[in-house]
DNA sequence: TGAATTATGGTCAATCATTGACCAAAGGTC
DNA sequence: GACCTTTGGTCAATGATTGACCATAATTCA
């Protein structure tokens, strides 16, 4: 039925038109400095069209946010797929990640602020946990990387897989945070890359040691 | 008021669309063999949706041609903008109006059938005069050659410009006829330009000559 | 500090745009 | 010539959208 094929295109192309009108409008003011109204107009629509479409405002802002999420996460996959060691991969998957933000700051400062405050947007329950859904998603790419690690023998069989990807996480997003929006842009990337750098290999060298430590005191 | 524009673009996208669906429809087949319904189904709207843009099947094969006379018009005006004699003018238009119907066969079919049958369409008064008057364009820009022969005094200056265009442009026509839909393919674009290339030199060489036989008739 | 005013998220009756069943007429078949 | 099929064109019903309106929150002012 090419009727209903081109009427569910349509209401999709105006879905989209819609997030990307407030996308542009959220990233250049403040959440609550942005009105439906401001939306509706830059969208070429009236707010009840835009409300045909989103059940609120709050999802509208959740729904750019997801989407976010999403592309860091496609975008931080193609470090799973060169073959080489389990340590070369995670900063591989670092610089990605990194570098996906130096383009675009406003959204690591969006996400992190989501993150700091899932339970003030009032979100739906679905679009809440698709969200953290999707977040987790990215973070699960430096547990497949560590688990990699492991099975070729690179990391301890013990090591906790969890926890590790954990602490990778925190500090990766902590050393970003620190440096994304101070500081000279001209030397960032290389500030916030070598950064992190040192750090994975410090933490990759940490874990290798307590292991030859552990045998050492058994001897 | 984007709303409104919005509107407006949005009717002219779905006019357009109506009419590149119908367009590769007629090209396909006869006029009487395409249905309304067809053309809808094709442009993915219903029967009263193309009644909202069309007034009649005629209107919309009208509508066609129409644009086929103005794209016409448009790429033979360039012949126009070189600097040369009137002779080699008229040349360089005759070989632009080949090529547009030697890449579009069906569009020069299409144009000479309508010429044709003007009453046999059934169209609004409205739509015939502007197809008349998009043709008579084309056809003028012959005349605005012959003109300029005239005042660069390379043609005789009692030339009646009228008949000349006319003469010239039955040729044209009229040897494309013989020539786009028959013969060999790899040799019909050199069979119709150098045909229309001799009849046009002979052309202007009878004119030039009339005016000496006259003047030595008067001695 | 409370009243008045303004701004805005969200709603819904009115309006606009589209659909496809229907009809009349023409063409085809038996 | 009666009957059937096809199709151009129509329009009541339905889907999509609009923007005035309302309730509430935020801001301003005395």
């Amino acid at each position: 039925m090419g009727i209903e094929e081109r009427r569910e295109r349509e209401r999709s192309a105006r879905k989209l038109n819609i997030v990307r009108a407030a996308r542009k409008l959220f990233y250049e003011k403040e959440f609550k400095d942005v009105t439906v109204a401001h939306i509706a107009k830059k969208a070429e629509l009236s707010k009840g069209a835009v409300y045909l479409y989103f059940k609120s405002k709050e999802e509208i802002y959740g729904q750019i946010l997801l989407s976010e999420l999403d592309k860091t996460y496609n975008v931080a996959l193609s470090s799973l797929r060169n073959e080489q060691s389990a340590q070369k991969m995670l900063i591989a998957f670092a610089e990605i990640y990194i570098d996906t933000f130096l383009k675009d700051r406003e959204s690591f400062r969006k996400i992190m602020t989501f993150m700091l405050q899932t339970d003030h947007l009032n979100l739906s329950e679905n679009l809440n946990q698709s969200l953290i859904k999707s977040a987790n998603k990215t973070m699960d790419i430096v547990g497949t990387i560590l688990q990699r690690g492991v099975e070729e023998r690179e990391f301890p069989p013990n090591l906790d897989i969890w926890q590790s990807r954990n602490i990778i996480w925190g500090m990766l997003n902590g050393i970003i945070s620190l440096y994304l929006f101070s500081g000279k842009e001209v030397s960032r990337e290389k500030v916030i890359k070598s950064m992190i750098r040192a750090g994975l290999n410090h933490l990759v060298e940490g874990t290798k040691t307590s292991t030859k430590q552990k045998k050492a005191i058994c001897a």
